[in-house]
DNA sequence: GTGAAAGCGCTAACAG
DNA sequence: CTGTTAGCGCTTTCAC
């Protein structure tokens, strides 16, 4: 493995210059330029990055922490951080946490010990259980919540659970369920709010029985699916709506085993509009995220940073669509 | 920021003393080790790690080249990697390559700089159309297809689209349809081979209208749909081995547009297993790959490698499994 | 069991 | 525009 020194020799340069003509060329006269990467050739010289990283004090790498890699959501958000890094030489190290806080905390040491130079968050900050922000530790939270108290990209979570449900009362029902993630967490509480903001306006009361807890899972969507079944039929939602596509998606099919139909007996949106939303029977109205969007702004956010700039907004709030599919339909007789 | 030489210089000892301390305790005494992990707690010390890698010329780091993040079962794949590696406390460079040529380079890259150590690819091998191997580079194959020329962790795709043809055939089903990728990814090739052994052993003749190319996404799965409904009824299959889950679903839904009933007239397997199969209407049967077990398998490989070992077995090969949900069902009449 | 010292391969003053 | 030189923070001989 050839390094720095060869290439000079063979070169006929100083090793500065070889360094130079690599990251600065516009420093050096087009001579030696020319020598330079004649040389380099020759010795098939290939920069040790190891070495250069740690004389420049920088890893150009990045990570990111994702709950679960296995969300088509979250990845998309990560193809998005991911593209934009790659655009500007920083690797990205993938942290997936797997819900757990030993876990975030492992991959946060990356950046401590210097391996990463940022962090980019999926998990939504929650106060008492969050290891971000961070003393140090240069990081921005990507698809998260109000008041997070770092950097943040995402969109009105609120207002998105607020136009869905008008939407369903629009369309004439009343009693309308939620399926939930776990309570404590953010988005819930977000999205939750704007549901209640929704029912409050059409002068609706809350009723504590239209919600089911769920955990952003399929399989949690059909357990929450089965709650609903097992009210009388007339104090039975006719509306759903469901924090995120997975959990609308279990909870279809927790309904239609029950032969509960969908959407004649009862209409359900998602969150999120993950690509196979297009294709479940039927098709679910849901609210798309941009994630890519979200993941690109978050890694620009991050690289200002890293670069020593300020941002000039902390609060980066993306718009989100409501896209109308056939899961919903007005409210029957 | 301390380092190493902060420490030393509090605990009143070499910094030789404390990198040992650090890296091989049992030969530092109790005493000296006492005063140095003080120290460290005193000074706030946290190992540059850009400084460790550098001197050991490791960067603890491996990259996967991964087509599609977005796709659950590249993302289970890569989740098995990252768990392994993450045991070992190696770091995994996400190489979301997009299908593209170019991007695949730009990660290799990182390889030959020493900003990782190796890598794992999870697109399968194509003469004349793959970047790997490569004389100095590391790497292990996941997920891929026979006759790869570098290790290589993976089920026998042949053998499983025969299992799938052999039920369909063993259901009453003569015309078996076929949802391909691309024609000339390794992953059409052996599972084409597959379902052409079980129709040959069962003295069914092969047609070329029965086959429909895609690629691997939910819309061509959709598309190769529309190609068998524009076929005569008495020419349409009455059963389809789609060779990914995503084109199945895809299809379905092309299928039920046009009017089409799944599986009343027309059963379909999928392959993968991902985990929305279980939702869909009908529930998918298919093939179900270990995902996370082949990641694990292919990490454990690149270690052994890294490690500088010699592996036992290049080609290693893991079991699938033939789950039968609702999708398919006997021919009727 | 411990310390002194020599770098790993590169970058970045600084002087010319 | 170019070369000399002094390290970055750590590991690892080699003596003691």
């Amino acid at each position: 493995m050839s390094n720095i020194r060869d290439v000079a020799k063979v070169a006929g340069v100083s090793i500065a210059t070889v360094s130079r003509a690599l990251s600065a060329p516009e420093t050096v006269s087009k001579k030696s330029l020319k020598k330079v990467h004649e040389a380099i050739e020759q010795v098939q010289y290939k920069p040790n990055m190891l070495a250069r990283n740690f004389r420049r004090h920088r890893a150009f790498t990045i990570v990111v922490l994702v709950p679960n890699m296995a969300n088509t959501f979250f990845a998309n958000v990560v193809r998005g951080i991911e593209d934009i890094m790659q655009q500007h030489g920083f690797g990205v190290l993938l942290g997936d946490t797997r819900d757990q806080r030993k876990r975030e905390e492992e991959y946060l040491k990356l950046v401590e010990t210097r391996q990463a130079d940022g962090v980019i968050q999926l998990r939504p900050y929650l106060e008492g259980d969050s290891i971000l922000p961070k003393n140090d530790i240069i990081a921005v939270n990507a698809a998260g919540c109000e008041n997070t108290p770092y950097p943040c990209v995402r969109i009105d979570n609120a207002g998105a659970a607020k136009t869905a449900t008008d939407y369903l009362i629009s369309l004439g029902h009343q009693r309308i369920g939620v399926i939930t993630g776990l309570a404590n967490n953010p988005h819930t509480v977000d999205r939750l709010k704007g549901y209640q903001q929704s029912l409050t306006a059409a002068g609706i009361e809350f009723c504590e029985d239209w919600v089911a807890e769920g955990e952003f899972t399929m399989w949690s969507g059909l357990n929450a699916a089965q709650h609903f079944v097992r009210l009388p039929e007339d104090e039975r939602p006719t509306a759903i709506l469901s924090m995120n596509d997975e959990m609308a998606i279990g909870a279809i099919k927790g309904f239609r085993t029950a032969g509960i139909n969908i959407p004649g007996d009862l209409s359900i949106v998602g969150f999120d509009d993950i690509e196979v939303s297009r294709y479940t029977e039927p098709a679910l109205t849901t609210i798309a995220q941009p994630a890519e969007e979200i993941g690109k702004a978050a890694a620009n956010m991050l690289l200002k940073l890293l670069d020593g700039n300020e941002l000039r907004n902390l609060d980066y709030v993306l718009p989100y669509e409501f896209v109308v599919r056939s899961s919903s339909v007005p409210k029957s007789n």
